[in-house]
DNA sequence: CACATGCTTGATCCGAATGC
DNA sequence: GCATTCGGATCAAGCATGTG
């Protein structure tokens, strides 16, 4: 008779739970000693903290000595003694169960000082150790801030936490990606961490190793004991660390003083201001109206119409009629002039005009304008019936 | 390679205004 | 009372993109 799937879980669950920690505990001496000892090159700075556990820490001056929060990236920021920075590095890019993370590195700010604690994972019996203590570090943590970590390092530790049976969730999360991706997306080549260092923040970094090398080097290293680069890869996730840091400042300053990094698109930044109701993103809006950004004039225009500031909106349509063709303009033109003004001729001329000068984009397009066209002239014949001064032609 | 996110576009619904 | 139109809200689908 087969035993009760109650029992097997039982079994299971028992012989599972018990494992962990008595292999933190065991001091395995039995396997070779070749990979047991930390290489002489990371010897001054790293320590064994745990069986296949090793640990760096070091202190630097915070980037953070100065931050202003706007309330724009987070509502109400906790303590900075409860931030944690975090980045991982992992055996690959594809999610799921197979994904282990070897390099956890993150950064909690104390007051003047910044603290970065590594932890590296030898081999891979030592992850339920690394858990543990990254477990700890959450468990103290208020505010997570990452790079993409929404969508990679997040998922990824929880299933490695899963995985291993230790229940720990991380609270709210602030992902730099997006707030760097809304902010800067059109002046950048890309919103790659390096390229945001390079080209907003200043930071050059020299001898950086290449992500999609990464893996291999560590895999490498569980094979021979050593590897020439894997102190490039410990610097690459700490240089990662202190980055997001430096990155959040910079970004909160730039919501007080945009003229503090050496990109500014006021477009974006006026859109990203007028999406949280921050009236700072008027004028931001009008200087990028000023650069002759169209996408301004039009984000502008409509939100004065919706507000119910005709005037402003009348005043942006016709500035750009002025300068060029607008099927945008012309349309808000029209609306205004039938719906508002009731000046149905004004309205007709409008879009007859358009209709004569363009060749309409889509098939789609063109149906309204001729829609609308047709509802004018409809409009305007009762109207002229109407007044009998005036004559039919 | 997976996944979360944000942006864009299109579809649909609702309330209000207006004309008949 | 009915039909049309608009703006605004909401939702879904599609697309691009960062992470090692």
């Amino acid at each position: 008779m087969k035993p009760g799937l109650s029992d097997r879980l039982a079994r299971l669950k028992k012989s599972q739970s018990s494992q962990p920690m008595t292999r933190i505990m065991s001091s395995s001496t039995a396997e070779g000693d070749i990979s047991r000892e930390i290489p002489s090159a990371l010897k001054d700075d790293w320590k064994v903290l745990d069986k296949d556990l090793w640990v760096m820490e070091r202190r630097c001056k915070s980037p953070l000595t100065d931050f202003k929060s706007s309330g724009l990236l987070v509502k109400d920021y906790p303590p900075q003694d409860q931030w944690l920075f975090y980045d991982t590095e992992t055996t690959g890019l594809s999610g799921g169960a197979g994904n282990t993370a070897f390099l956890v590195g993150i950064g909690r700010p104390s007051g003047d000082e910044f603290l970065i604690t590594q932890y590296f994972l030898r081999d891979y019996p030592g992850e339920p150790a690394l858990l543990h203590y990254l477990k700890e570090e959450i468990a103290r943590s208020e505010l997570f801030i990452s790079y993409n970590g929404k969508s990679f390092d997040k998922p990824l530790l929880e299933t490695r936490f899963l995985m291993n049976r230790i229940s720990c969730r991380m609270g709210p999360q602030l992902d730099l990606l997006y707030p760097v991706r809304s902010l800067f997306k059109n002046r950048l080549p890309n919103c790659r961490l390096g390229s945001v260092e390079e080209l907003i923040l200043g930071i050059h970094r020299t001898d950086d190793i290449p992500g999609s090398e990464i893996p291999d080097i560590w895999f490498e290293f569980l094979k021979e004991g050593s590897h020439p680069d894997l102190k490039r890869v410990m610097i690459h996730n700490d240089m990662d660390i202190l980055s997001l840091a430096v990155l959040l400042n910079a970004l909160e300053n730039y919501m007080h003083f945009p003229d503090s990094l050496p990109i500014c698109d006021s477009f974006a930044l006026g859109r990203f201001l007028l999406d949280r109701n921050d009236p700072r993103a008027l004028s931001f809006l009008e200087s990028s109206v000023d650069q002759g950004d169209q996408r301004g004039e039009v984000l502008l225009s409509l939100h004065w119409k919706r507000q119910g500031e005709w005037e402003k909106a009348v005043q942006i349509w016709t500035n750009i009629l002025k300068k060029r063709q607008s099927p945008f303009a012309s349309v808000e033109m029209a609306k205004y002039l039938e719906h508002k003004k009731k000046d149905i001729p004004a309205a007709l001329d409008i879009i007859d005009h358009l209709m004569r000068s363009m060749r309409p984009k889509s098939m789609l397009q063109k149906e309204e304008l001729l829609h609308r066209r047709t509802r004018l002239i409809r409009k305007k014949e009762t109207f002229v019936a109407d007044t009998p001064c005036e004559t039919v032609e």
